[in-house]
This record gives structure tokens, C-alpha cells and sequence, in this order.
DNA sequence: AGTGTAAACGAGAAAAATTCACATTCGCAA
DNA sequence: TTGCGAATGTGAATTTTTCTCGTTTACACT
């Protein structure tokens, strides 16, 4: 029941929010946007504003239950914040992502905060390039 | 003259493109926005038209003179692109940026492209952190 | 179960950032 | 200097996200 997992994070357990927390948790994709959800909750027949899906989207990051990213520019996506920090590859012909870890990278992101004076609270890195299904479709 | 520098980026050197250009020249900040350049021009007495700012810009970015970045989802910033790649740290209290260099960090993203079949065009990384000057001010 | 209250919602307007359409002007090569 | 295609200015249109405000809902306390 995901009814307990909004109190846990100190959200009551709303019918919106129920409602979007499912989609997030059953989409095949990782990456959703604020439409993405929207389009899923008209399709299944709920009648929850645009407003309130972002709204709620905005509420489930400051309460950490998903991150927000910016990919290109575009619209914001969300994905859950199941498991652990990763990073993204993400294709710019086909915008499919692929997310991965290297600690090497983390531990010198700490240390170049720390050389820096900062007080590191989040790090994002996107690695852009043509995903092996895009260099394979060009030929 | 900036007048060849256009030329040499394959644009015509038409009076609204060697102003912007001058502008981001001579800014202070080395990250500004389409309406911090607009505004400058609108200061100067010049009269030119945000949507040329932002079509100006654009052509800029895909001649290779600025580069485009979307930091925390707001408007996007311009930076020349004069010297080296580097990536950025943005405090998240004032907004301010830093920028540094890692090649530690530069080496390992190119092997992680690789080993995940991408074809790396490009990579950001920003770090987010309180910078120096703020935690002071937060005591 | 019944109910009061603050929090949350829905709808549509508004704001912010960016792009588009099109009539006019400008840069540059001949 | 003149002509032509490229570039510009204006203002409207789009896109994404936030705000406002009247109505509804969740939940603590009977």
C-alpha cells in the first residue's frame, strides 16, 4: 500500500497523489514528465488538474521520494528515488537515457566541492552522445 | 574587430550579431542570460529584438562561438566559448558559478561513454553546493 | 459514525521563456 | 549601385510551469 509510504514522507494520503505515485512506480519508463503523468491519468479515466500534477511532483521531490531533472532545456522529468544516486548517458538522437555509477567520479566530485569551499548538496552529470542504436540506424 | 570573427563562424556580420557578441565579450560575468543581454542592449540605446537576441544566441551555439547551458531549469545562460572545456560548480544560494577542470574526471566519462556504446558528443556536470560566502552569511 | 478545520484540489488565468510568421530592411557580391 | 537572399523587428503564438480562489477532502477529535 502506497498509502503508508506519503505518510512516511509527511504528505497526506490524497487520491492525487496515490493516484501519480502509482503511475511513477508502474511506468516502464524511469523518466516521466509533469505531461507524461497527466496524459496517463486521462487516459485511465481520473479527472486530477495539470496543477495539481505538478504540484504534487514538486511536493514528492522536496520530500525526496523522486528527483527532478533537466535534461536538454526542455520539460522537467522525474524519476523515483529508489536505490541509489546514479548519473546519465543520454542519446541525443533518440533521448533514450541510461543511467550509471562510478564511484571514481563521486569521490572526486567531493573533493573538488571541498577544494572549492562548497558544501556540496547534489551533483548532476549528463554525458550526451549517439546511443549504439543510433550510430547502427545511421548507416 | 569582431567583424572576422563572424565571417570566420560563417555568419553575416549584420550590426545586431557584432553587438551581442561585443556584449558577451565584455561582460563580467562570464553566464548570462538572453534577457541580461537584451537589457544590456536596451541600456546601450540599441534597438534590437529579444526574439533576434535568442535567434542570435542560438546561431552563436551552433557555430561553436558560445555555449548553451540549462543549469537548475530556469532560463538558459550563454558563455563563450573561449578556451578550454570546463564544468561548473553553482552555489545554490546566490546562484553564483565556478568553474574547474578535471581530467581525472574527463578521462573516466570518455571510457564510460565507451563502454556503454555511446558515441560521446558532450558532457555536463554541475555541482550544487553552498559556496564559501554563503555559509559565512548563515551563521 | 459525525463534524470542524486546515490542507489539498480543479479550473482557468497568468507568468516566464522561447519560438514563429511575416512584412521590411540590410549585407554583400557582382 | 543595385539586386537578391538572408536577417531583423514587431507582436502574436507556444510551451512549460505557477498562481488564484472558490470548492472539496482527509483526518483528528468527538
Amino acid at each position: 500500500m502506497q498509502n503508508a509510504e506519503l505518510k512516511r514522507a509527511g504528505l497526506k494520503a490524497t487520491l492525487p497523489r496515490l493516484r501519480i505515485l502509482q503511475i511513477l512506480e508502474n511506468s516502464t519508463d524511469l523518466h516521466v514528465s509533469a505531461e507524461d503523468v497527466y496524459r496517463t491519468l486521462l487516459e485511465a479515466g481520473e479527472s486530477i488538474g495539470l496543477a495539481t500534477v505538478y504540484r504534487v511532483l514538486t511536493q514528492f521531490e522536496q520530500a525526496g521520494l523522486v528527483i527532478r531533472h533537466n535534461f536538454d532545456g526542455g520539460s522537467a522529468v522525474f524519476e523515483l528515488a529508489s536505490g541509489e544516486h546514479h548519473d546519465h548517458l543520454v542519446c541525443v538522437r533518440c533521448n533514450r537515457v541510461t543511467e550509471f555509477v562510478d564511484h571514481v567520479i563521486e569521490e572526486r566530485q567531493r573533493k573538488i566541492a571541498a577544494e572549492n569551499g562548497f558544501a556540496m548538496t547534489d551533483h548532476s552529470l549528463v554525458i550526451h552522445g549517439i546511443c549504439s542504436d543510433c550510430q547502427r540506424d545511421s548507416d
